[in-house]
DNA sequence: GCAATTTTTGCTCACGGGAGCAAGCGCGTT
DNA sequence: AACGCGCTTGCTCCCGTGAGCAAAAATTGC
């Protein structure tokens, strides 16, 4: 039983501990674990062989008691269904850690959930939240802020227009007047624009400024469909609803989709409910190239947006201590692939 | 300027500060947030309000570092090409939020960072690891439970044969049987399997299950090919590698695979670049049933966990202060729709 | 070799709340 | 009115670390 001196669960091990098996103070063993700190070669060394013979590691709840800062942030999401979530939290997730934030994440189940998510992650007293989510709307933003729990409240993938808060996303308006141009460049005239929820904040400006181009370009007002929600299968009943039954000459020829998950619903419908070809009798669009519109099956055109860059500007803007205007928007890149 | 009187940032309005507001003690305040803790109808009230008024919340660092407990699990994942892990995460966020969890989400980047991640993870104290990835092998479980950190290490939707480890899974063998059985009756003869990455612990038992099954009836051995991750994108170039320029006499009649990515990527390049029909050229199989499986492009025939009922035994586990055998396997269902 | 620095170390106090104890209070009983 | 009981309340001590200061030790210059 090599281990019989060890207690059986370590996880109240403590400095002072270490303090003692190595023969220092114990904020000489503190001091070792932390880098800014200045301590001698060989007290580190005999605080790491003491801290590694225990299983010692410092405690950050209460590191961050006293130095006020948690190195956590909150990452509020709802959403599930969209596939590009994935790809998100697997992006910040990954670039944040290794800047040595950690992440909390709480799933935001609905509008009225959301204040209780912030409250939740208050009570954790993380350094900032970022929310990437649809469901956070001015009223619980103003809450959030008016409680000024928050150092930094930052919404991702988004923009928005309250104030007080940090908008990182993509240039819809730029990006959709690029596919809007392609769109009219490849000669299609009857577009359908597949359309999100609608919240009050944290915009999405794809379907205007699609709407704006057409006007402005054609004098005509495209036909725009709402989805209730990013999710491939409820786009999907929405657009069979929305072109079953209609005379071949009054089908769309293209599909703009405010993002993939509802291009992939809108694909699978016109293939396999309409038995109707793609790219050929319906084209179709999306927004935010996630790793199913790359495959065999979808080969879709869509706007690919820089999330490395946005995570690691998100990264910088965590880390500043400043207090200035963060927002910012990036462009992605306009993905040529079969279905338009 | 009705907000003069607030402080800008309210992270540091402490239980003090409330209990002079309400004109208590500052022990009256934080009772008053403490549920078991026996207080005054009326001293609530005034609590209540004073909070209200100051923006108040207590520090969950501060209650959990003398409560010992954190009320926080890290949920370790990998593996995020494949997007069952979405659903899994759904699932776990939710329930495990609606009973008082919160989660600290790591993103292991590989085998040698997931002893890092459980490092990450014990520094903050967490109640419980789960661990829903694949890169977790003995070794590293090895290493997290010698360090003895962990009042609970929780292997989700995989079995594990280490006894210091709590599984949570489906039962892979009968499940897997029970399409065997399925292929078997449907009277498919030549079957190929399509497995993922073997991992030392964290086993699936889907290929040796299907291997026997199929031994024991035919007394021969089925085809199987392997995949180094989850990912559709993988499994297409995979299976293309694999089947393309064969003899129509050589394909195989189905493609039984480990999981739904698997399935994904296996259904894309049989239709796209082999130009052939689900499932009247070659059939397919799945396993998790993801909400993709369930679309017009995919009518995929899988099987479906239980994630609901076992996410909430897993929160049973979690509440739990017996030490005893939490062990469980789980049945689920096959689906069965169009591709086989 | 000695004084002047510079680095290292130990210490006090603080972070914000929980456990558990003892005093205070209200109230019914005798 | 005195007593006993139970609920509230305030208090001491403690959780495990960081900030910042003063003492101690190591290093430098001459």
């Amino acid at each position: 039983m090599p281990d019989e001196k060890r207690p059986s669960f370590a996880g109240n091990i403590t400095a002072d501990d270490v303090a003692a098996e190595a023969g220092v103070s114990r904020w000489t063993v503190n001091r070792a674990f932390r880098k800014e700190a200045s301590i001698s070669p060989k007290s580190l060394e005999k605080v790491r062989v003491a801290a590694e013979r225990l299983g010692y590691v410092p405690d950050l709840r209460a590191a961050s008691l006293s130095s006020d800062r948690t190195n956590l942030v909150a990452l509020l999401i709802d959403d599930f269904a969209n596939p590009h979530k994935l790809v998100m939290m697997e992006r910040l997730t990954r670039i944040l850690r290794r800047e040595g934030w950690d992440i909390l994440l709480v799933n935001t189940l609905d509008r009225d959930d959301a204040g209780h998510a912030l409250t939740n992650a208050s009570q954790r007293r993380v350094d900032a939240v970022i929310l990437i989510g649809i469901q956070f709307d001015d009223d619980v933003l103003d809450a959030a802020l008016h409680a000024r729990r928050f150092r930094k409240l930052i919404i991702f993938a988004r923009t928005s227009r309250n104030p007080n808060t940090i908008s990182i996303a993509v240039d819809d308006v730029r990006a959709m007047k690029e596919i809007a141009n392609y769109v009219h460049e490849r000669g299609y005239r009857r577009p359908l624009f597949l359309a999100g929820p609608r919240t009050s904040s944290a915009h999405l400006l794809r379907k205007e400024t699609f709407v704006d181009y057409w006007r402005e370009h054609f004098g005509s007002e495209p036909e725009t469909v709402a989805v209730a929600a990013y999710d491939p299968a409820l786009a999907a009943a929405i657009v069979e609803e929305t072109l079953s039954g209609r005379a071949v000459s009054e089908l769309p020829d293209i599909v703009v989709c405010e993002n993939d998950a509802l291009a992939i619903g809108a694909t699978d419908v016109i293939r396999h409910k309409l038995k109707l070809r793609i790219p050929e009798d319906i084209a179709i669009t999306g927004f935010d190239d996630v790793p199913e519109a790359e495959s065999a099956n979808y080969r879709l055109t869509t706007y690919r947006q820089p999330l490395t860059d946005m995570a690691e500007y998100l990264v910088e803007v965590l880390g500043s201590a400043e207090d200035r205007d963060f927002d910012r928007l990036f462009s992605g890149k306009l993905m040529v692939r079969d279905s338009a």
